[in-house]
DNA sequence: TTTTGAGTTGTTCGA
DNA sequence: GTCGAACAACTCAAA
């Protein structure tokens, strides 16, 4: 009798508990993927996160096959799709890797219930967090809301995590159900500027994340802490599309790095490595609030932000989404994104800050922007990152950090190799003026060839100008919520 | 229960 | 040019 594998935001074959279970029982087993539109919540799949999902499920359907199986694709409404799934296998038995945002853990309640009742074995397992949200808590027993005893909570829970290694083969059914042809789905969008340009940037694909995260670990995570800032050059793991989609899981990325840097050096732990680790567990921390704190992608986690007054500026978000701000390091990050479907975390933060506080824009909608553009668009990373920025999320920062484009720029950029990337009209431009165009004077523009205003635009707003009114503005909120 | 110490990523100003 | 203080209390977590 064969065993339903219903696969979801895991898109690996090794260390997938719910697949290494299901192939223990001894028996054959079908894996589906369920498309399902009717489910999905408010914060259906973004345009660049199809892109990418379509070649993590083709990726894994042809994985499947060479362990002798074949991944099924179906449409319609979970609860439907199994139901049929079930009589028209004979399946008794149905296994999955939770999912923790909210929708879709009340979907797994539900699923699990209706199954329960009808006497059919529905197991779930975790496969894409280091602990179960509800595991991590204060001694009081209530969740975290401040970053560092979550990650020294987490610690003390233990060193390293079993992974499990991918099956040889998954026994296959005599009988396969019916299947979509996942091309039929038409998941990268025809028309999206996107699709041309991702497949030079990325190759999703449970291989490609293995190959991305031996590349870190055997030389960049040792220099990650100092050149993670450095958005010129590749200092970062690139792994987050890849752990979105669960094609690694945490627990192989945190034993892998552990055992490379034991290997290395022994102990202590190098700083470089420490630093990675920790930004593996801010994800843990935002799947931890998210779980906790479900409203966490449309309400401020702090109430007295329902009432800032966000300014209406369809311009300057346009200029903004665009890459067209007058701001070489805004600009490129944006640009960085439309092309690759992916920022680097520091221009993340910079680009973010300017759109919250420079144009005074709602946080939400930077997070519906790169919800839709970005092929790493995790709901809770993305949600609590954004709150976090806007200073009404957990741990967030204080309300008068405002990042100075230009400033951040020579910190992080100081030979502008990042900004001229992306950024090609302004190239020519000496480092000490790439990140403040506005400061050259006219024969500067000259010799590099630019007019301010026709070929690269002027500020759209002047930042000293924009930080006063923030710092206002916020002082404000305060105000009202002391009185 | 009360107290204590601490809290991802910054900027500006003035000495 | 460098350095420390100010920006502002407030909430969290643990002792």
């Amino acid at each position: 009798m064969t065993t339903i594998l219903w696969f979801r935001r895991d898109l690996r074959l090794s260390d997938n508990l719910a697949l290494t279970a299901a192939v223990a029982l001894g028996h054959p087993v079908t894996p589906v993927y369920i498309s399902d539109n009717v489910n999905a919540g408010e914060w259906s799949i973004g345009s660049a996160s199809r892109w990418w999902l379509h070649g993590s499920l083709s990726a894994l359907a042809s994985d499947i096959e060479a362990r002798g199986n074949r991944l099924i694709f179906k449409t319609g409404s979970t609860f439907a799709v199994i139901d049929k799934l079930l009589s028209e296998t004979g399946a008794k038995r149905i296994y999955w890797n939770r999912r923790y945002e909210p929708s879709a853990a009340k979907l797994d309640a539900e699923i699990i219930a209706g199954l329960k009742r009808k006497g059919i074995e529905a197991r779930s397992f975790n496969s894409s967090l280091l602990r179960e949200p509800w595991e991590v808590a204060t001694q009081k027993g209530a969740p975290y809301k401040v970053f560092t005893p979550f990650w020294k909570a987490l610690r003390e829970l233990g060193e390293s995590y079993k992974t499990k290694p991918a099956p040889i083969r998954i026994p296959a059914p005599k009988i396969y159900p019916k299947s979509d042809e996942l091309q039929s789905w038409g998941l990268p969008l025809r028309g999206a500027d996107w699709s041309g340009r991702l497949s030079d940037s990325w190759t999703p694909g449970e291989a490609a994340a293995r190959l991305r995260l031996t590349d870190f670990i055997t030389a960049a995570v040792f220099d990650y802490k100092d050149k993670r800032n450095i958005p010129g050059v590749d200092g970062t793991s690139r792994l987050s599309p890849h752990l979105h989609f669960g094609e690694v899981g945490p627990r192989q990325i945190w034993n892998g790095v552990v055992k490379s840097a034991i290997a290395c050096n022994g102990s202590p732990m190098p700083r470089s490595v420490e630093s990675y680790l920790s930004e593996i567990v801010w994800r843990e921390f935002s799947y931890h609030l998210l779980f906790h704190f479900p409203k966490l992608p449309s309400k401020p986690l702090r109430e007295e932000f329902s009432f800032f007054p966000w300014e209406d500026d369809p311009v300057g978000l346009s200029a903004w989404q665009r890459g067209s701000t007058g701001y070489p390091i805004v600009d490129a990050g944006m640009r960085q994104l439309w092309a690759t479907g992916w920022m680097h975390n520091r221009v993340r933060m910079i680009v973010a800050s300017f759109l919250i506080k420079d144009l005074l824009i709602d946080w939400r909608t930077g997070e519906d922007w790169f919800w839709d553009t970005l092929v790493d668009a995790d709901l809770a990373n993305n949600s609590a990152s954004w709150q976090w920025v806007a200073g009404c999320g957990a741990d967030a920062v204080p309300y008068f950090r405002v990042f100075n484009p230009a400033t951040q720029g020579s910190k992080f950029d100081p030979d502008g190799s990042y900004v001229r990337k992306w950024v090609p009209e302004i190239a020519k431009l000496p480092d000490r003026l790439i990140q403040a165009p506005i400061a050259a004077k006219p024969v500067d523009l000259a010799d590099a060839g630019i007019k301010l205003g026709r070929d690269y635009p002027m500020p759209i707003v002047d930042h000293a100008m924009a930080r006063h009114r923030a710092l206002e503005r916020y002082k404000r909120l305060k105000v009202r919520q002391d009185g």
